[in-house]
DNA sequence: ATGTCTTTGTGAACGCGTGCACAAAGATGG
DNA sequence: CCATCTTTGTGCACGCGTTCACAAAGACAT
């Protein structure tokens, strides 16, 4: 995952565990795929190969929401698109505002999968004043200024954070105070809250170092599988080496 | 959390739990902003208060690293953040490869927090020719036809997909193939990849899924609360209101 | 050297999530 | 109408992760 939640930790909603909710947009892709493929059942086995998951876990999820298969047939397809996307909310119209439109949020301004379910882009601000009235993605931006302004005009409840980290705070404030209260922040930095706003953070850089975590670890499982059996912590032959398990308080190439 | 895992689900490395491999980054990244004031030592509760997170919790994740904490004190700053970045693998280089130079793959080529802790963006890869050779973050664009040759010649194991979804699993096979062992995937795609292949996917539109997941809710709730307790699916003033609570096999927005 | 005070490190309990394995349900064929 | 076969829905057990609460450890003052 490249994600964590933060904020709304065990409030299970209505039932329905967060787990299977993060899950659910998963299920909701494959059957949308089935669907256009005119696809009319599915079987838990095949849908749950789609979404890459355990085909008993996929039946649990589904249980939460409701009994929505048939016993011997599997899932109505169509039937549980509807479902699914009720469930999440998507049968309604989101419109969302980027701010910080650098190039990040310019990526998510084109990104076309945005609109595709529900969620619409209200509105694109950011703080530079020459970037006003360029349009992107075929949508002037706007300058932060009418930030307000433009939360409530507009009815937005979901903001996109894509601006530096250093601003990412004051902006997030900025969004609670003017009735945002869904977050999704794509700053390196944590963002505190009020109660009853969520925020989900998407960070490439946490992302890589878990990757390289584990990259470490199999480079060095495989230096002591060869080696002989030694747990040494890691061996690479390529790239310079610090000290091997040095316990120095060294500084950092930062 | 912007992520899910795929893939190595309970094969805890060397004893360090999962959970806590995903919040190392997090506490260095509040420790290396700590370094850069000169604090020399910080408390557990101060540091889990700036990475937003328990100081217990803290604690425990610590302890699994060693005892490098002074008891009526706190830890070293400098000390801690060596120490971290040496479990994550950050003490070395790790070379990475981003395929598909789209807006987000350019966006992706541009981020500073790339280059920031001993990940180097190796080269960029995309399958349009018109593309290839055009200079993107000052590194040239190069075919994918090369695509192996430039693994191999780099020692890379770190991949991250920014292809269109359609393209997503061929570029997988290819890179899994020519030797990566890691990757990062923005495609909205499901990736299947041989055992000891890591995978870690960050996905807008699954975030945005679940945010509106809770926003539905929090909705139904005011309107309960306000309404005298029952407990509604959804009830917005504004925006076109689908049937409250349907039941039928109706055909969706898409 | 001794006492006090702060803060770590961890034992233990609890809750959530996962996966197995099977009974119940329904479709299908005779 | 009955038997068989497929596939769902779920009870149950297990393991991971989180949190509490406290004993142990060390700093610091006297």
């Amino acid at each position: 995952m490249a994600t964590g939640r933060t904020h709304r930790p065990a409030t299970r909603s209505r039932g329905i565990p967060e787990a299977t909710v993060a899950r659910l947009p998963l299920y909701l892709r494959a059957l949308t795929a089935l669907s256009e493929r005119s696809v009319p059942t599915v079987s838990s086995e095949e849908l749950a190969a789609a979404a890459g998951v355990n085909s008993a876990k996929l039946r649990k999820d589904f249980s939460y929401l409701g009994s929505y298969g048939t016993r011997g047939v599997g899932y109505d397809v169509e039937y549980l698109v509807y479902q699914i996307s009720r469930e999440l909310g998507l049968t309604q119209d989101w419109p969302v505002v980027i701010v910080g439109i650098g190039n990040l949020g310019a990526a998510l301004a084109n990104y076309g999968g945005f609109a595709s379910r529900g969620f619409r882009v209200a509105a694109l601000i950011d703080a530079d004043p020459a970037m006003a009235g360029k349009p992107v993605a075929g949508i002037p931006v706007q300058h932060s200024d009418d930030l307000e302004k433009i939360i409530q005009d507009n009815g937005v409840s979901i903001g996109v954070i894509a601006t530096p980290a250093g601003a990412a705070q004051a902006v997030c404030d900025r969004l609670v105070a003017a009735g945002v209260t869904s977050i999704l922040n794509f700053a390196p930095t944590v963002l505190s809250v009020p109660d009853g706003v969520d925020v989900r953070k998407v960070d490439l850089s946490i992302e890589l170092q878990i990757l390289a975590f584990h990259e470490q670890r199999k480079a060095g499982e495989e230096a002591a599988a060869s080696d002989g059996g030694v747990p040494a912590a890691a061996a690479r032959s390529d790239s310079a080496d610090q000290g091997p398990d040095g316990d120095m308080p060294a500084v950092m190439p930062a």
